[in-house]
DNA sequence: TGCTTGGTTGAATGTTCAATCAACTCTGCT
DNA sequence: AGCAGAGTTGATTGAACATTCAACCAAGCA
């Protein structure tokens, strides 16, 4: 094993660990254990616990393409429909785990209060793409909108809902939380459309 | 000093605490240091950490019509500026904390990743009594807006919003954020408000 | 006066934690 | 073969942590 899967192995380790337990419960022995790896090790690509979260927010910050939105938006081409196809995503992942894992990123974004300006930063760089990502979308369907739509605060709602519902599902165990949530955001976004189309706007 | 004083103090050090810090970053110690309370003391009222944190959450529980909806809507009457009113409340919280304080259940609710069923059902219940609350303006408001209307997941809508923004406007230190998002809903909100005027629903 | 009960004190306990480090091994280079 | 440096090992350290407990106090009552 070359060092460049040792600390890959961490990162994963960590990322896993993370989302589980959250940053804060989780312990660098219990990296160690589960990613089979010594303290010395560890420490001799990360200076400290923290340096390892830097990692894996810059894992998620890299690879929000490939990790999320391609699984996701595979087959979908309308850009609206890929709003809620991203929204399914983190729908599928409540369902598999019984409604305990959420957004990584949102849960570290408020178990950590006052973070270190890198990891805030990192934090916020994920939230920028993806609801960049989300803009797009918009952005592309503009012509279906009403005019003036201001699609990058759209992007930041879409966020804000799917990280509001994800916190409902969670703290109840359920998912209906989670769908009714989107299904007004579904009923929001039918508006705009049909509203830009019947010229209500123009 | 009495009983009730000490067991009061604690919880009310403790309220302010889990808000600045969270559950987890703050310790008994520092709960008996601010309060100036001794560890006896406090393990003759709780029997552990936790409990103190349930003792916490019924405060909230029981308190949210005198301490959070009451202050926001002193002298607003119609039901719909009641909703925006308890929002303005969140953004005046995020503005003189410069974008630190967020909701203080919220931030339980994802920092607590496996958490206890009677912490589970407070937070839930304090969940419950938020969104029930705003579903209630919407009950009253129900002529106003377009028959069949589900003002129990609008309700719960809102909640969704108000946890996202301020989930958002922490993360930048940026208010912009919340009121971007408070913006959207409020465009909704007038939608759903236009539409049952102009009978678009009827 | 002495007993009981509810509350207080704060040093002490045992555990868990992040981080360290001196000794070691493996790999590639000359 | 001999060397250098990258990477590994795991016992160890010291701080922080939640919790305990025996001694103590004060008020009310017999």
């Amino acid at each position: 094993m070359n060092a460049a899967d040792t600390r890959n192995r961490i990162l994963m380790t960590a990322m896993e660990l993370f989302w589980e337990k959250g940053y804060l419960s989780t312990s660098v022995s219990d990296i160690l254990s589960r990613s089979q790896v010594h303290s010395g090790s560890l420490y001799h690509f990360f200076p400290g616990k923290q340096d390892v979260l830097v990692g894996v927010l810059e894992l998620y910050r890299d690879g929000i393409g490939e990790m999320l939105l391609a699984p996701n938006w595979e087959g979908v081409d309308d850009p609206i429909d890929k709003v809620f196809a991203l929204l399914a995503g983190y729908r599928t992942h409540l369902i598999v785990t019984d409604c305990t894992y959420g957004c990584p990123i949102g849960s570290l974004a408020l178990e950590i209060h006052e973070p270190d300006p890198v990891v805030r930063d990192l934090m916020a760089a994920n939230f920028t793409n993806w609801s960049a990502a989300i803009a797009g979308c918009f952005d592309t369907a503009a012509d279906r909108l009403p005019p003036g739509t201001d699609c990058k605060a759209l992007g930041e709602f879409v966020l804000t809902v799917m990280e509001g519902a994800v916190m409902q599902a969670r703290t109840y165990r359920d998912i209906g939380y989670f769908d009714r949530n989107i299904a007004v955001l579904r009923d929001y976004i039918t508006t705009l459309l049909s509203a830009a189309k019947s010229g209500s706007y123009a």
